[in-house]
DNA sequence: GTGAAAGCGCTAACAA
DNA sequence: TTGTTAGCGCTTTCAC
């Protein structure tokens, strides 16, 4: 690994100045056609590859869009210890480690799904995609080390404070995930949270005639509550009275409660509704991930699904489908979600100064087993 | 969005040198307590971020890991045509259609595992990660684009010829995902695929007592090759004949055949595999997620699995555990095999010049429900 | 402990 | 069509 070549190298070799070379890998068209030969021959004799740096710092943009996430990791409370523990050995025993809270690994997926939306989009106009998780205990540098990085920031919620994030779109366009399309300033994609389970709640109520219907996880971000809005209208619409119950792994209040068990918190959950008075006739669950949770749990404690409670779900994960029975949910486009953030920093980047977009995408009701339906 | 502040705004308004300003951010200690505060107070006053390229360019590092990944989208032939279609529209009709392709949508998982082990090694060494797809149709050029951007690189299999890694090694650090141990030059790293897939068939057959046991999908990439040797190997230590069978979606020789509907062709195989003179005993996979299409392909056609047939599949991605039945396989650890890459990177970026490495990981069997166990 | 000044590798006027 | 040259914003000696 020698000396990296650079454009002096290229151009010494190629016996032209460094400006044909450097026209020659941007503007191929406005250099003729034998010394663009004879400099990309030089480029690849020599290994050549342009320094980002350098051309960023020319251009004064670097071609590159953030996404930034959460640490699910180290909120889960898994693995945390070892992402701060010891730099450099990967002992043996610690190799499944991360693999092995197979629950827990059903919540990426949402965010995976919506990366690979912003990655198609960056990829098909041209840019290319850095990713950062942060948020949790992590400082503001950590946001700001990407931020001075890209062009334009898409921002999972529950990352930072919305000043932060001001503070940042100040220079760069920001784009919130997943937020409410409210007034904040800032630029906004969300989906129709309170519209969907206005319409499964209302699918329970009307096509299958339930009463008694249980809302899993009502708080802990914007997502959860206008979903449980979408329900309370519904039950409302219906003249039912609502009920909630904390998601797996949270408080009554949505607080996430890292270090416990998933599953045994579902299996708790799932207990003590037993130990109620009746059953409600089904559990509205805020997410796929924790919906999928409680129906591993009910089979554990041996309660038929559909059969005496309906369980659905929201998101639209592969896993609902792959599941036993499978899970009656609202799907989300969330890759076209990732699209539609990425589309619009690259426009703002194009555009500075446009005013900032509030854009709410379309969910779909997808009715499977376990509604009681199929 | 008014000019970005630099450093020299900064340090006009703190109303010292440039040098300190950068002294504050860089190694704090080396500057008074009382200046320091001065220059964070008009740093964040002024809402000063460092441009990561002018840094970049003057430290001669980026201070970013790359990882590049092969197409999957355009591979399999789902949302191609869109990802070169119109620029900016967001059509509603096309909002589901990339999640519409569910059974496609398992593939990634073992991506995104992988990637997530990247990151998480990336982040407690203070890199930030730079991702990228390619290979299939892509130019070199998307390749170098990352490259320049990076300190080192990670790639997935079949994406770009070794001639071209081998030249941007001479660079920067590389490493091959998933690729065999061998002496190539490049630091690879890999799982015990042989080894897994010879003591999972050695399974079913001193277990379970099966004789008759076709593999599916022997060729396509390094990975399915040694797993198919796994599978040979045991089945002559046993002295059985082998049988195989082309993966959905691909054909004989492995090849990927974009366009076509992957459970259809699960469907096709499974009818065929039916109408032969006997169902095999059991059906092992290469990897999970074609387990799975086989699945529910056999369920589609009421073949009670494992009661006629056992399946297991190889890599332990969360949906095996989800399905019914849960799925038998071989649990590869991806998130500690991309933390070895981001491991292996950051040593030789540090220490540039050292001898490529070639790290394996073991593996592990997971016995459930879809060979007969349980 | 702080400042002055020389690059880092490239782009983009502007000249030729 | 090609060359000259001035930055882009930061780090990093080397003086002070």
């Amino acid at each position: 690994m020698a000396r990296k070549p650079t454009i002096y190298d290229v151009a010494a070799r190629a016996a032209v100045s460094i400006a044909t070379v450097s026209l020659s890998f941007t503007q191929p068209h406005r250099v003729r056609e034998s010394t663009r030969k004879l400099v990309m021959d030089a480029a690849r004799e020599l290994g050549y590859l342009p320094s980002a740096s350098a051309r960023g710092l020319a251009r004064g943009k670097t071609g590159a869009i953030g996404l930034f996430s959460y640490d699910y990791f180290n909120r889960a409370g898994a693995g945390a210890a070892r992402v701060h523990g010891e730099a450099d050995a990967l002992l043996p025993r610690d190799l499944f480690s991360d693999d092995a809270n197979d629950e827990f690994r059903l919540f990426p997926l949402y965010h995976d799904e919506v990366q690979r939306g912003v990655e198609m989009e960056c990829r098909r106009r041209g840019f290319v995609l850095m990713v950062g998780e942060g948020g949790g205990g992590r400082s503001e540098a950590d946001i700001n080390d990407i931020a001075g990085r890209v062009d334009g920031l898409a921002v999972f919620p529950n990352t930072f404070p919305v000043e932060v994030l001001r503070r940042i779109a100040e220079r760069i366009p920001v784009v919130e995930l997943a937020e409410p399309p409210e007034e904040t300033g800032l630029n906004r994609v969300s989906v129709e949270n309170t519209e969907g389970m206005r319409v499964l709640t209302n699918h329970l109520i009307h096509h299958h005639g339930h009463r008694a219907i249980t809302f899993a996880g009502p708080s802990g971000s914007p997502d959860r509550e206008q979903r449980f809005a979408g329900y309370v209208q519904a039950m409302a619409g219906a003249g039912l009275d609502t009920q909630t119950l904390p998601a797996p792994g949270r408080d009554a209040r949505g607080t996430l409660n890292s270090g416990v068990n998933l599953a045994e918190d579902a299996d708790a959950t799932i207990q003590r509704l037993l130990s109620g008075a009746a059953l409600p006739d089904a559990l509205v669950c805020s997410v796929d991930a924790e919906a999928l949770l409680f129906l591993d749990a009910l089979e554990r404690a041996g309660v038929d699904v559909p059969g005496r409670i309906a369980v659905t779900g929201f998101d639209g994960l592969a896993a609902g489908r792959v599941n036993r029975p499978t899970l009656t949910t609202v799907r989300q486009p969330m890759i076209a979600l990732g699209r539609a953030a990425a589309s619009i920093l690259i426009h703002q980047i194009a555009n500075p100064g446009s005013a900032p977009v509030a854009q709410e995408l379309p969910v779909e009701l997808v009715v499977r087993e376990s509604c009681g339906c199929c």
